[in-house]
DNA sequence: AAGAAATTTAATCATTTGATTAAACTTTTT
DNA sequence: AAAAAGTTTAATCAAATGATTAAATTTCTT
C-alpha cells in the first residue's frame, strides 16, 4: 500500500516518482520544489526533467496515484454483495488502517482539489460505484429495512466520520492535548464507534 | 462575519489585510505571492512590507483571525446552559451557515495546520470549552440520559459531519455530478440530518 | 503656510526556482 | 571492440519572488 521497497534498489525513474509522491503529498504542490524532490530521491534535478518533463506532469502522476488509492477501496468495499452493514464496517476499518499508513493523503487530496481543481478534475471518474450503491439503498428503503436516505448523505456521513479525524489531527491533538499514541488509540476506537453510529441511525431495526 | 465593507472606504492597511485574508485563505500560504495580495488590494508591494514587515507576519495575522472565527462559535454554542441536544442543533446550523459564507476556511485551516504547524500551533489555545463540555457529558452519562462517550469522539463526530462536506466539496460535487445549487441544497438538508443522527446515537431515550 | 512626519510609488536587489544545455559517463547494440 | 543509444551530471538561464531603497507625494503639526 505504501512505499516499501528499498530506495537503493529502485531505478532512477522510480526513485524520482517515489520521492515526488512523498514530498508532494506531505507539502502540497505549491510548497514543493523540484529540488526537494531531487534531494529526497538522491538524484540531479536534470534527471527529474529527463524522465518527467516538468513539475506539473510529475504532479499529475502523483495525484492520480493518490486518487486511485483513495477511491480503490470504495469500489472494492461497496462492489461486493455482502449485507450493507458489513460493507459499512469494512469501509471504516479499511480506511482507518489506510489513513494510518498514509496520514497526509486526505489533506493532500482535499486541498489540491480545492486549490488546483483543473489538475484534479480530469482524474475523477464521474461515478462508477454510485449506481450500484443507489440501487442497493433504494431496495433496502423500499423493504422498510433502512430509513429513506440519499446516496450523497449516506456516503458523506461515512467518509466524514472516517476521514475527518485524520484531516483535523494537527488541530485536534493540539487542542485536546493528545499524544500521537492517544490519537492512534482513539482512531482504533472509531472502528467500532463509527459503524455503530451509522448503522444505528440507518437501520429501522437492528440488523443481524 | 465576512469582509463586507466597501473596499475603497478602507485604509490602505486594512485593504491589505482584507486582501491578504482573501488570497491566503483561497490559495494557501505557499501558493500566495505578495504581488497577488498587492494586486487584490490595489496597492504597491512596498506598502505591504511597510505595514506588515513580511509575508510571514501577515500570514500569521490572517490565520489567527481564521482560527478565531472558527473556534468562536464553539465557545458560544457550548458555553450556554441550554440542553445538550439544543447545543448540537445550534452548532450544526451555525457552522453550516458560516461555512457557506466562508467556504475556503475549512481546507485553509486544516491544510495550513498540517503543512505549517509551527505557524499555527502557537495560536491554538489548549482547551477552554473542553472542561465544561466534559463535565456536562459526564453528568448526562451518570444520569443515564446519554450513552458513555468521550468528549473527543463527541466533538469529532459533530465537526466531522458538519465540516467535511465543505472540505470535500470539489471532489464530491464532481464525483456525484452535483451543481453548486444541488450542493447547497444538500447542505441545508444536513442541518436536520446531522443533529438527528448524533442525537439518535447519543441519547438513550429521545430528548424532549 | 512651512516644516515634519507618514504614506505611497517606481525601481531595483538578491535569492529562489523551474527548466535547459552540453558534456561526461554507462549501457546496449552491432 | 566500435558505434549508438541511453543516462547522469555540473553549470547555467530566465523568470518569479520576497524584500529594500530612495524619491515623490500626502497628511499632520505648529
Amino acid at each position: 500500500m505504501e512505499i516499501s521497497q528499498d530506495i537503493d534498489s529502485l531505478s532512477t525513474e522510480d526513485k524520482i516518482r517515489a520521492a515526488a509522491a512523498k514530498v508532494f503529498v506531505r507539502k502540497g504542490y505549491a510548497a514543493t520544489k523540484t529540488r526537494d524532490i531531487a534531494k529526497e530521491a538522491g538524484i540531479n534535478i536534470a534527471s527529474l526533467h529527463y524522465y518527467y518533463r516538468s513539475k506539473e506532469k510529475l504532479f499529475g502522476l502523483v495525484i492520480g496515484e493518490a486518487l486511485n488509492k483513495f477511491s480503490q477501496g470504495m469500489d472494492e468495499v461497496f462492489g461486493g454483495d455482502n449485507p450493507l452493514h458489513e460493507k459499512i464496517k469494512n469501509f471504516v476499518n479499511r480506511y482507518i488502517d489506510f489513513f494510518k499508513i498514509n496520514p497526509y493523503i486526505p489533506v493532500f487530496i482535499m486541498s489540491e482539489s480545492q486549490n488546483n481543481p483543473e489538475k484534479v478534475d480530469q482524474l475523477v471518474d464521474s461515478q462508477k460505484l454510485m449506481p450500484k450503491l443507489t440501487k442497493e439503498l433504494n431496495e433496502l428503503i423500499e423493504e422498510g429495512i433502512i430509513r429513506p436516505i440519499s446516496p450523497v448523505h449516506f456516503f458523506l456521513n461515512i467518509i466524514s466520520l472516517t476521514a475527518f479525524p485524520f484531516i483535523a489531527k494537527p488541530l485536534m491533538s493540539k487542542k485536546m492535548n493528545l499524544s500521537d499514541d492517544d490519537y492512534s488509540q482513539m482512531l482504533e476506537e472509531r472502528k467500532e464507534l463509527v459503524p455503530e453510529m451509522i448503522i444505528n441511525f440507518l437501520y429501522l431495526k437492528k440488523p443481524s
